[in-house]
RNA sequence: GCGUUCGUAGCUCAGCUGGAUAGAGCGACGGACUUCGAAUCCGUAGGUCGCAGGUUCGACUCCUGCCGGACGCACCA
């Protein structure tokens, strides 16, 4: 069964082609949910700006496109009104058989994409040898849902976490190991590789004879140094450990399989950066191997360069990302490519698009999407930092949410197994996490606050899965009395029945718009939309005690629906749900 | 200086790419538990959508200019 949303789409689609002729037959009817219940259940705006472009009044466009409209019998009314909104009301009985198909339906309406993509999705990319903090996390954690909604929506995602794993700073780090014994047999845990960025750090801004070494490690590293690949690779090993102990622990769909880090790209560089001279793109500039996309303007109003190859012939992160670009789209066949990066690397990647496209790589039939977000802040309306003004640790973030989530379950939940409350706690306390962090406008910035994160009032994950928790504890009930749910009669004649089973037809549109923007957010308010009607359903519709055995079927077919569209929302979210909570 | 981006209720945020009377949560005030989890629900009060113009049948949404905040503008990523 095709989702309302397209079922109508198509609809009026075929009444515009039908009214005005084909060549009209790609104009989108601009068809959304009713502003108002009381208008209707889904309303089509076309008529005024189709009445603009023929040079007719809108109302009678929209009487045109009425006549000429066939829904079936899926409408009980079509209504034109104001300025010329058509406002369709869904036959009850279609309602019905709406719901009934969609219980036997896992994906609950959500098309299989027909033109699948293979999009390779940039997201997380933390440094070796460095802790990951708050500012991995939009990106981990946005990167992460897009990734899952696309796969959902039938996609190819090839995940790549662009490690920060090359780099003149690996000279100091691995200098300073040397001198230090280390050789990363010994176990030490990321912490220490923390520490040894800083002292490695310090080290090479005080001592010249350190620093000397350092560059020189580098080139040791560069040239393929067996000594020094070995204490690289020991610290790459390290870090990773650390980096998949945090993406198990937020229930993050990164593994081993999905580095592809700056140093994946070595041999690719010197190819590159040929092709790009080959092609005439890429010029000299003040000593420097550059490409300048035209409409960049800098400081002085001189172009901005996209660095390819430094005056000193090595290579930096510009000419990374360009090989990594022309990898994905000729080698892997990308035709879709998401960036999810903080919004201040915007220019960068304009940048990086623009010399893609000046290459030849990135054409027309590839889509390249950056994905910026803002930053996380505190609730003095700063950066998010420690009472001290450090960075916060992702590992500390951790902790302190399944602390405040396990705290909340001792509260509510005494009697619960300690298992249990582990469980809980987690999927409490990572759903909160992320979801705070996916439900905001991903453009802008947020504030962070463990309390309005971890309420049960409000766009919460809390809210959400109390609302799933509510539904399970009614089917355990109705288990226990040995009742069943009936798909087939969900009753809709009930104010708060009615709202909930045309909300649950929305949610394929839901999921495509998140495909479409690429902003998690509108798939949360949906979610919330959802719960909401949920809880006022349960408050005014008894289930197990209805007046009747079939109201009470009915229901609970309706209850089992929405606890479906809460799972399956929550999960493209990364987020968990529990039976009790 | 140039560029990007944000500014919506006291606070935190939505507003479906130009549509109907701008919505929610918190906080305030007032209601609802002998019934499926009150971890919830229902109601009231609260907004010149930063300011000023413009485009149009219609602007929170698009354009221009200001104001305010954040960020970015060549060899660090």
């Amino acid at each position: 069964m095709s989702d309302v949303q397209t079922l109508l789409e198509t609809a009026f689609q075929s009444a515009i082609t039908r009214a005005y002729g084909p060549e009209y037959a790609d104009t989108d009817p601009l068809v959304r949910s009713s502003a108002d219940a009381a208008f209707g259940d889904w309303q089509a705006n076309v008529a005024m700006s189709l009445g603009k472009k023929l040079g007719k009044p809108p109302r009678a466009v929209a009487e045109a496109l009425v006549k000429h409209l066939d829904l079936g019998t899926v409408a009980s009314s079509v209504d034109i009104a104001g300025p010329g909104f058509i406002n369709v009301k869904l036959a009850d009985a279609f309602l019905v058989a709406a719901l009934a198909g969609l219980d036997g339906d896992p994906r609950l309406g959500v098309a299989q994409t027909s033109h699948p993509d293979t999009v390779a999705v940039d997201y997380s990319a933390p440094n070796v040898a460095k802790e990951m903090h708050v500012g991995h996390i939009r990106s981990t954690i946005i990167g992460d849902a897009l990734s899952r909604m696309l796969e959902f929506a039938g996609h190819r995602v090839l995940r790549r976490n662009h490690l920060g794993d090359w780099g003149t700073q690996f000279g100091q780090l691995i200098e300073h190991m040397v001198d230090r014994g280390l050789d990363g047999s010994d176990g030490h845990g990321i912490g220490d590789l923390n520490d040894l960025y800083r002292q490695s750090k310090a080290r090479f801004d005080a001592e010249p004879d350190f620093a000397e070494r350092a560059r020189r490690r580098v080139v040791a590293l560069q040239s393929g140094d067996p000594e020094t690949r070995r204490l690289w690779s020991a610290l790459i090993a390290e870090s990773k450990r650390h980096f998949n102990e945090i993406y198990k622990r937020l229930g993050v769909s990164l593994s081993d399989a999905d580095y592809f880090g700056e140093s994946f790209y070595n041999d690719m560089l010197e190819p590159t950066a040929g092709e790009l001279v080959a092609k005439g793109v890429a010029v000299q500039s003040e000593g420097a191997l550059c490409v300048f996309p035209p409409g960049f303007k800098g400081r002085d109003g001189a172009p901005v360069p996209l660095i390819v190859k430094k005056s000193d012939g090595g290579y930096g992160y510009d000419n990374t990302d360009l090989a990594a670009i022309r990898h994905r789209i000729l080698d892997l066949g990308c035709s879709r490519l998401v960036y999810v990066v903080g919004s201040p690397q915007k220019q960068h990647f304009d940048l990086l698009f623009a010399a893609a496209r000046m290459a030849g790589w990135l054409t027309d039939a590839v889509r390249a999407e950056y994905v910026p977000f803002g930053s996380v802040l505190g609730e003095d309306g700063k950066m998010f930092k420690t009472r001290s003004g450090e960075v916060i640790k992702l590992t500390d973030l951790i902790d302190e949410a399944l602390k405040r989530a396990r705290d909340i379950v001792d509260a509510k939940a005494p009697d619960m197994t300690d298992d249990d409350k582990v469980a809980v706690a987690r999927a409490i306390g990572m759903g909160a996490l992320k979801y705070v962090d996916l439900s905001n406008d991903r453009i802008k910035d947020y504030v962070f606050s463990w309390d309005r994160m971890l309420a049960f009032e409000g766009n919460t994950a809390p809210y959400l899965q109390n609302a799933y928790v509510r539904i399970r504890s009614i089917f355990r009930k109705a288990d226990e009395a040995g009742l069943r749910p009936n798909p087939d009669a969900v009753p809709v004649a009930e104010p708060a029945e009615r709202a909930l089973a045309v909300e649950l037809l929305r949610f394929p549109d839901a999921v495509a718009q998140v495909e479409r923007s690429l902003e998690p957010h509108r798939l949360c308010t949906y979610l919330y939309g959802l719960a909401s009607l949920f809880h006022s359903f349960y408050e005014s519709c008894p289930v197990l005690a209805a007046k009747d055995p079939a109201t009470r079927s009915g229901r609970l077919a309706l209850c089992g629906m929405a606890g479906r569209a809460l799972a399956l929302g929550l999960s493209l979210l990364g987020i968990d749900t529990v039976d009790r909570m």
